[in-house]
DNA sequence: TGTGCGGTGTTAATGCTGTTCACATGGCAC
DNA sequence: GTGCCATGTGAACAGCATTAACACCGCACA
């Protein structure tokens, strides 16, 4: 046999940062946001139960670098949505709809960013990245709302929207086939519509 | 010593599955959504780790029985809301801003009904008490939209930026002062008319 | 007025978890 | 070649959910 058949078999992983944040993934994917144990990722990886501690103070670290790694990887994938449209509109429609697709698409990782046992107050870059992700709808919310308050209003409502779909969809409330999916995609669009139209300046504010 | 300074000393606790529920909301209250345990339940009760198992089937039973006395006093509560408002956009707009103060006021409740550890699928009666608190704003919407298809629609949208503002206001997202709270309450409900708005019938229907 | 049964409590035990500690290994800089 | 340090191991501890066998005691029934 060559040396390593099995790179986990060697005394020094290599990477085992990466694999235990891919089996933490793993875990969550089968069992849900709750599934995840630092001692079965560990399993998974190949190595004794205290190995994780040498790259992670403790298990909210590896939960909080794969929130921050959703986040990321939210950013991205909105900042292309919201360019391949043009009208500011359009573009907050994308981004609702590029919402609910991630938390179809990427469940596990979606799962990480909300409501899992991560004290955000312990991670200031989660919450930066969290808001970078809403950054990511503020220029077409200016384009309908020079007045930067108004915008940043419009900017939560529709990240709202997208964000209640999402949950809706995740907890079943929408139903657990495949259309569901496509409703929560769609309704999250036209909500997202909506707020814009109703908010853009030049309309009418709201009575009361 | 009289044999019972404190009614806990005795074998018999009398009221042991409220006094479960009640410290149980108290540790989420303290600790956060999470912070539950069923031995410290236990503990502040003044019984032992076994006693629980005679009135919960296990620690998710439990949370689940929590969550049914969420669903059911949210019930309560944005019908009441509900019902002092007169028109149908402004009932929507009630039940949005009530959506966000209860996360706000009975924090601990709310966040047994979305992201706790329970898994919705083996308690039907859950999903039942869910749906019912959406059913609240189903008459409104009926008024604006006379296809119950559509007016589901509505009933979804309005649903989804109440719950998505009073997630952000949970996390932080819209900061964790007081003033947050109070903007939140505004946005949901303002989301809530502009949806009503858009999307009741004899508007044209949204472009695409 | 006794009596026994069932609901509700207890103690003890199991296996899993996160976390820490002292120690082992081995790749890389020198 | 050698020694250092990052990265691994194994053993230990406390806390957790859960179960099983046993203890208590109030209430229905005689």
């Amino acid at each position: 046999m060559t040396p390593k058949p099995d790179p986990r078999r060697r005394y020094h992983h290599g990477d085992l940062r990466n694999a235990l944040e891919a089996a933490a993934l793993e875990l969550v994917a089968e069992r849900g946001p709750h599934g995840f144990t630092l001692a079965e990722a560990s399993r998974r990886a190949g190595v004794s139960v205290a190995a994780p501690f040498r790259h992670f103070a403790n298990r909210e670290a590896l939960l909080a670098a794969l929130a921050l790694r959703s986040f990321a990887e939210q950013e991205r994938r909105f900042a292309d949505a919201v360019s391949a449209a043009a009208e500011p509109v359009a573009q907050l429609a994308a981004f609702a709809a590029a919402y609910v697709q991630f938390a179809i698409d990427e469940r596990a990782l979606f799962d990480m960013t909300f409501g899992a046992d991560i004290d955000k107050a312990s991670y200031a870059e989660l919450e930066q990245a969290g808001q970078r992700v809403l950054d990511v709808i503020l220029a077409p919310a200016l384009r309908l709302c020079p007045d930067p308050r108004a915008a940043l209003e419009l900017v939560y409502a529709v990240g709202a929207v997208a964000h209640g779909y999402a949950a809706f969809l995740r907890e079943g409330v929408l139903g657990i086939d495949q259309e569901a999916g496509v409703r929560a995609m769609h309704g999250a669009a036209r909500g997202a519509e909506a707020l814009a139209e109703a908010l853009a300046d030049g309309d009418r504010p709201m009575k009361l």
